[in-house]
DNA sequence: ACCAGTTACAGTCACTATGACTCAAACAAC
DNA sequence: GTTGTTTGAGTCATAGTGACTGTAACTGGT
């Protein structure tokens, strides 16, 4: 916008990023979540967050959060913007605009040490079970579960799911877990291959599970961004 | 976010909405920008945007944007966020986090008075007849402009660029001005009356245009938001 | 009144994409 | 070996789409 000049009416904002880290484990789609350290706040959860520093991008400050908060170092994860929250009230302690991220990685080794941080199975959000949250994240999680459900649909951004190389039978997991519905695994397959550029196939075979079965091909992630055409939800 | 302190590491970040207002005006796409009133971005054009008040929302912000500094008042306009910018020295007079707004409204009478305010070609944008951006608001209209096209897509926002009633000639020109291409006037109406509560017919007739021609039935916009299937690009 | 031009609306045809399904190939456990 | 599992390939009916044809209902001009 205009020339910056501060006028009383103008709020001295202070400007946040939170990170909705989606993942999969154990074939169930996870939410990240930490327990904030103020006091009023026990027993809440809410998604990892940092206040944005002088000459620090706003990616960066993502980064950050999960580094500080759940020593989540993935700097090859999948961030993108959520949207920004803010309205006033949002925040107890004052005017706090807080641009959300949404993040996706595979499941490598456990990601979790620190004790103030967890995943959440994003089925439990919102039953008795599940978590209590802190601030307005009860507003953000929906957003950022509705946003990766959707862009499952008419993109690649499976993959990020999944770590290289991979078998369809993963990938198929991981559209089952974020939608959580069952797929044909034969229509998936005849879908996935003939959707040009969306995943290449890679030198040898992946074991069978613990079940049998034939061993199956290995892929890795192609050139597509966008799905044509795409992949709609049942 | 946690807890809200004062560190010296801490931005103290000026929080401002810009606004990307895209109209259809004589059957092309057009984009509201206006001149900055300081001298050194003198002939350069941005964004209408504003400084975030106290106590005001982001929405509000927006519209305040777009009455002061052009006078539109669109109270009924679609407004929705695209995302939001904060890039350390994105902007010279300090760091100011900018959250864009998308705005779709349809022509109504001329709606801008103002010296300082006019509508741009899109087609023209990024060519020696379109404008020169201050700020880094040529980084967010090409995102503007991509979020509207896509948006088109899978979901029933066409309707926001035309007055109920409407005919399906003129939702195919919304289609066709936003995507800059030519749609069969048949596959068009077969697709948008067969996609469920996209648009529901009105009564009466609308006269032809000075071309003579077939009277068009008139429509009013649908309860559907999503539309299934989605009217996918050529 | 008639004709040519234009637009709206309805319908056909071929092709593609998809859901449901069957079958063979290649493994594990017994 | 047999049984059970998963992968991969293929079939069939149906829905959606692009290209196209034909008819209805208006305009302006002769």
């Amino acid at each position: 916008m205009g020339a910056v000049s501060t006028r009383s009416r103008v709020a001295s904002c202070a400007v946040a990023v939170d990170v909705a880290l989606l993942t999969i484990r154990d074939g169930r789609l996870q939410l990240l979540l930490v327990e904030p350290d103020t006091p009023e706040l026990a027993g809440r959860w809410a998604l990892p967050g940092r206040r944005v520093r002088d000459e620090e991008g706003l990616d960066d400050t993502a980064h950050r959060a999960l580094a500080e908060l759940a020593r989540i170092r993935a700097p090859e994860a999948h961030l993108e913007q959520l949207r920004t929250y803010g309205d006033p009230g949002r925040h107890a302690a004052g005017r706090v605009v807080s641009v959300a991220y949404l993040a996706l990685t595979p499941t490598t080794q456990d990601p979790v040490d620190a004790d103030r941080a967890r995943f959440w199975d994003v089925e439990q959000i919102g039953t008795a079970a599940g978590p209590a949250f802190a601030y307005d994240h009860d507003r953000i999680v929906p957003d950022a579960l509705e946003r990766a459900r959707s862009k499952l649909e008419y993109t690649a951004l499976a993959t990020a799911f999944v770590e290289e190389p991979f078998t369809l039978a993963e990938l198929r997991e991981v559209y089952e877990a974020v939608w959580g519905v069952h797929l044909d695994p034969g229509n998936f397959r005849r879908k996935v291959v003939s959707t040009r550029a969306f995943v290449v196939e890679a030198q040898g075979l992946a074991p069978p599970g613990p079940e049998g079965g034939r061993p199956a091909k290995r892929y890795r992630r192609g050139t597509a961004t966008r799905l044509h055409p795409a992949m709609l939800r049942p």
